[in-house]
DNA sequence: GTGGTCTAGACCACA
DNA sequence: GTGGTCTAGACCACG
């Protein structure tokens, strides 16, 4: 399964199916020129109206990772350099909003960057976790 | 003025006030038990409906940072420390959401981090400034 | 009547709204923080199902020329600088696109030039002629 | 390579085949009662759906630039005088197309005079310099 | 088979 | 009342 909504997740179906795809492009697991499913090869396996996935497929062409070919399918842009930047700008944005929420709280800067910190270890300790995982499983083949 | 909404932005404005009183509340700005405008005043004074108003005061108590006295107002609570420490929590939440979503893309961690703390830097430089600002209105009184 | 669909028009039905709400815009008919027919009016008005308005309004705002506001509407963005930059932009690209086109097809560099300059010619004399006949209106007034 | 079509083109593959096409009989790249390549071959050799290129080939036989003799191929048409009126007249009404958007955009007629002009240059600069090339091919012939 | 457009009708949150 | 999302089902052009 390429992709699964989680329903606990308030953003709207179609964000999820942007991010999801966005992330597996940005990361390099989907590569250049290689085919998307279809809309509705996507609709079927998801359980999920082609409408809403052909509204997440419009969304990611307009963000430049994928690009469309009438009568062929959806297939990654061979260039994401200026999607990259984007995202990493939102990011930024991200972590600039968090920031200055904390700033207007009274949170010490301190407590803050402690917290920033632990947090980005954590999330990349799972990245490790998921190696290691990986590994096993190769030993045990 | 105690609070401006922002009509581009694309949080509802009920929440935007939220944010704004619990941020004046949580930086020590509004004192304990010291009364917020009544509905009706910070509906006229915004020029907003007081259906929003009242929504974003009910959201209000229902964190615990204000509470009602029937028919006289809303006042600052007195202990907000749970409201703090929920606060703090989000805050952490928001950052690991930030982070993890950097490692899915494939951002190196060091790029994070670097991100992270020149965010971090420029959220208290603004609140330096406001310091500063601040004392010489001090000093004007 | 804001706006006509032309069945004509090989154009699907949303962009030529995207297209008559933007020129209006542009040109200065519809004012900065004017509110546009809601989505519900437009389709009512125009005989069209709400989801393509919505899908016409929701291009608009990508573009830039509007903004949305949650359970208010949508209004004319105060600043369209960049949407009119693009929109020179897509006309040079236009007429570049024509040229090359009558270059390829060996049609002689004056017989173009003569025809781009009675194309413009024309297409202002129109405009020529609506403020004529306004005047026209005005004196019987 | 007699053509290319390009993928991220939006235009239908069918549509560019017939125009290149087009294009190189009216320029005088492909002389009268030339044959064209075959169906088949065209196709392998693009790498695209035979019946793609056979419906671009019945539109060019539709434009009057080439004809087919049964069971033996297509060839350029003798007298192709028609659809270069043909070509002109659409290359006109383009140019008016532009010309009535940007008077409707409120662009300065000075400007889209002076955006025309330039642009016709920049097209037939090109095809100067592909002119110079050819001469260079012919000196080593 | 593919994507693109449109209609019809429903539900939700927001003001 | 407003916009935003989703479903269902239809038709078209393209390959």
């Amino acid at each position: 399964m390429l992709l699964t909504v989680n329903m606990r997740d308030k953003r709207p179906i179609y964000k999820q199916i942007v991010g999801g795809i966005k992330n597996r492009i940005l990361s390099g697991e989907l590569k250049a020129d290689e085919q998307i499913p279809s809309v509705r090869q996507l609709a079927t396996d998801m359980n999920i109206n082609p409408n809403t996935i052909a509204k997440a497929y419009a969304e990611l062409e307009r963000l430049g990772v994928v690009y469309s070919a009438m009568g062929r399918g959806y297939f990654v842009s061979p260039d994401i350099s200026g999607a990259r930047e984007e995202e990493k700008e939102e990011i930024r944005r991200a972590l600039l909003l968090c920031a200055e929420n904390a700033e207007r709280c009274g949170v010490e800067k301190a407590l803050v960057t402690e917290m920033a910190l632990s947090a980005i270890d954590e999330a990349y300790e799972v990245y490790k976790d998921i190696n290691e995982r990986n590994g096993e499983n190769d030993k045990n083949k």
